[in-house]
DNA sequence: AGGGAATACTTGGACATCAAAGTATTTATC
DNA sequence: GATAAATACTTTGATGTCCAAGTATTCCCT
């Protein structure tokens, strides 16, 4: 199944073998959509028999959180920062399961409020610690090593206004 | 539009005050992810205009790269890490294109070659300098932060056995 | 008060990915 | 040499994401 040699590695040689610029830049950018995949399987694969995947699991956490227990759908998505439309989707996803429901909001009528049921709690709670045994997705770095992954990605966050 | 706080430090504070485990996990899974969707857009927006996104470069990229200019519908999906229906719908696509051609294999009836034409060369290495002017998509990190990305990202990949 | 602009969400269409089933061909085994 | 198993690719269906357009409601300005 794994391939025998780095196949990373191989193209960074091809790269620099044809003269093509920027390698350490692909050579970034390909490692970090390989393991963004590989982590997110993991994920997705230890919260499946919640009836749960990164994203919606991400969208209860925030509910969990939240003071209400409920928050507009255009919160969720600047939150989360995705797309109103994946919002839509998630929510309606997340409805169907029992863990969510829409909720009208009592002064804004074009505002929605997605609420956060009991058993949507119930699964966030089981849902984190299910991450947390497989430490999202990530064994293998140790804690030193994910800080320093965080912080190098924070500092990319920053220089490019992702948030100020 | 960008948010006026970090999103991923406040999730933190909450998964922090509500006693959840491997905060350091969830802080690094939740970076990870984000900027594999910001770096993942700019590299698609920058290749949109030669009809191309990163899957699809990245195939074009390997077969011009090899030394007949063409490979075993298998052998891309080996090399790139995707699932066989993924390469069949990524060579179809190409083939609408023109970049590419399927060629039946002269001596095993069942494998299918994706051959480069002339246009997918051209193309591909249009590409090339397209993400290396947006130095794939990493501009804010200097080449030592990527390299120290690519680094921690192969301790990763070398733990989790995604090649040996 | 009235009307255009902004905001909030949903819908529909285009894509991409994966899993599982289906088809065709080759290899391995007796 | 026949047949089961393995291999290679495609097809189909379920998901999920984005963009752009559509609908409804509220805000802002004169």
């Amino acid at each position: 199944m794994a391939p025998q040699f780095d196949p990373i590695e191989e193209a960074g040689r091809n790269w620099e073998a044809n003269g093509w610029a920027q390698v350490d830049a692909m050579l970034a950018a390909t490692s970090l959509t390989r393991v963004h995949q590989v982590m997110l399987a993991r994920i997705d694969s230890a919260l499946a028999q919640l009836d749960l995947n990164f994203s919606r699991f991400e969208v209860l956490a925030l509910l969990s959180f939240s003071r209400e227990g409920q928050l507009p759908m255009g919160k969720i998505g600047d939150r989360l920062q995705v797309h109103a439309a994946s919002v839509t989707n998630t929510i309606t996803r997340l409805e169907s399961s029992g863990f969510v429901k829409r909720v009208p909001h009592p002064d804004d009528g074009r505002t929605t409020l997605a609420r956060i049921l009991d058993q949507g709690r119930q699964s966030a709670s089981q849902g984190a610690a299910a991450l947390a045994d497989i430490e999202f997705g990530l064994t293998g770095l140790d804690t030193s090593e994910k800080n320093q992954l965080s912080a190098t990605l924070a500092t990319y966050r920053i220089a490019n206004d992702d948030f100020r």
